[in-house]
DNA sequence: CTGAAAGCGCTAACAG
DNA sequence: CTGTTAGCGCTTTCAG
């Protein structure tokens, strides 16, 4: 079933059934009739012959870490919507399908293979960034990356700046005058960010950090992330001083943390402040206070971002900062007041 | 840039171009000079003018409900792992883009254009449900439905028996002495299935429930929803008798209606047990029990029922059923302990 | 306003 | 083992 049969029913050429497919110019009577053969034949147009010859599939690459978790989610959200109102289609892909870095070229090959207008790279396994794999596929097209990996600067980015709102966090509890904070993070590049920061600005503080104010939550992502924060936070509450504040680097942690102290017997914030990270509905649910990373923000500017580049707007590769802002949920409190 | 421009980089024909990418017998002297010359020069063969030839895109549409919630995302990614195993990519959407019924018929019109190899409808509104919309789609390419619609039957469906699932509950309930057992829910078809098997249960139990029995939270599936929930359920408290036990539709609600309780100084199970529907991290965290609903199971059994499809070993319309599980985490006490 | 024909990039006979 | 050639289904000049 192709356009020769609707053009046959029709009595028309393959012209004008093309003609009538994309809103060219027929007579209304011409229009009407090969309506009717569509319609009568159940006939869809096929996009790749169509694509073929246009240069333009409609169709976008989405590569993402994980599908299963918050960020993703609300990110491929954002982007699909924002998407298919202007009728492009999604490829979507989670590269932990397969042994991540050799998956991740192996889908971006793949999306070029099928012609898509653009690709999105969404927080890719950079630990080995390579300039020129990635460069080269950004040659043959548009290519918007969201990380936060500073290096990265010759491809366009949406750049979410943890290490700032990782600032924001330790300026509200050292404002606060906490100086014993924990650290309760898993393993990952902006982990180590965060560890970074929290750690500087309490050397700067005067009160720099000790190792045992580190805690590291292997399974801090998964669902057993809770049980295992819990008991981590436990053991080390039973064992070493009490800090006056805790950071968690993402709700689930500090889901584990809030009942480890609460177990414990100490109430938040009155006896330990307590502040997370990644504002999803872990944290709602559990009243707390938790760095809020704009997703949606996220989505839109990836969006935009890439769609100036597939117009041909601008071929240099750009940048967009974005900045995590703080939620305040009344589970930390000043040691002055 | 084509199988052309490589064929003249190494000297020969595009047939033996299309044999090195296709793993058709080559000479290996003739072959390492394809494969240099494809590497040279950045190439990444046309897929679509492939398919054109073929008629195998090696890409499925999955049409899901929403992006944003536990469900979707772990079925998606259950099935994306499955399928990329096997080369296969994904076109995914999700309805609620657009206005539902509409957008849904779009977005599997544009699965067709695309000549995807098989569609995955996840979850679909089919609240009008019309077989010969879908029987349509499904005499054009495989068609694999998820959902739990009994009155679907001409379509391949992977069926999850909710109204099973939620018999168990009832049964585990009322074999613990409960007759007075609320049902918190929102709306939407299956929903509404739980109550009925909730009302039947209870009707043939000898304790019709009465309507004040039933809490319904429009927002229950929101973030919102554990608030609304814990609003709702503590009002209703304080309004009604107490019940014995509280079902709870997802683990949202269940939330909401756990912390209703805790505030209301109630303890669970002693006072009241409560049992949710889902199990999503949410139950785990909250540490109640609740209905599992085999979300990576139902993948597989997609993908199953697809493949078989595709590989034409079947034409007919087949179903597969799963039943939910009870998880039991000790938010349920019998009455007679 | 409509039709004829070229060709997008590739595969698959069919020869050699 | 390799090359030639005819399309796959569509859009797009170019005529009419």
């Amino acid at each position: 079933m192709n356009i020769l049969d609707i053009a046959a029913e029709a009595g028309v050429s393959t012209a004008t059934v093309s003609r009538v497919l994309n809103d060219g110019r027929v007579a209304p009577a011409t229009r009407a009739k090969v309506e009717a053969a569509i319609r009568k034949m159940h006939y869809f147009p096929n996009n790749l012959a169509r694509t073929l010859i246009t240069g333009k599939s409609m169709n976008i690459g989405v590569l993402t870490h994980s599908l299963t978790n918050i960020f993703s989610m609300e990110f491929v959200e954002a982007v699909s919507h924002r998407l298919a109102e202007l009728d492009y289609r999604l490829f979507v892909t989670s590269s932990e399908a397969s042994g991540r870095e050799e998956g991740e070229a192996k889908y971006l090959s793949s999306f070029l293979s099928q012609k898509v207008d653009g690709i999105i790279l969404h927080d890719p396994s950079l630990v080995n960034y390579d300039s020129g794999f990635y460069g080269e596929i950004a040659r043959q097209v548009p290519l918007v990356m969201v990380h936060s990996f500073p290096q990265v600067t010759d491809i366009n980015s949406v750049v979410v700046d943890q290490a700032l709102g990782m600032h924001k966090v330790m300026q509200h509890l050292l404002a606060g005058g906490h100086r014993k904070i924990w650290h309760v993070h898993n393993t990952g590049f902006s982990q180590t960010l965060k560890e970074q920061v929290w750690a500087e600005e309490l050397t700067k503080a005067g009160s720099p950090p000790s190792p045992e104010d580190v805690i590291v939550v292997p399974g801090g992502d998964s669902e057993q992330g809770v049980m295992e924060t819990e008991e981590a936070v436990t053991q080390r509450l039973a064992r070493c001083e009490r800090p006056t504040a805790i950071f968690t680097a993402n709700d689930i942690m500090g889901i584990g943390a809030q009942r480890a102290l609460l177990k414990a017997g100490l109430r938040i914030p009155e006896d330990v402040s307590l502040f997370s990270h990644d504002n999803t509905i872990l944290s709602h649910i559990g009243g707390f206070s938790s760095v809020d990373m704009k997703r949606a923000s996220v989505g839109h500017a990836t969006v935009d971002l890439l769609l100036s580049n597939i117009e041909g707007k601008d071929r240099e590769a750009r940048r967009v900062y974005l900045t995590p802002d703080l939620v305040h949920r009344g589970s930390t409190r000043s040691l002055f007041s």
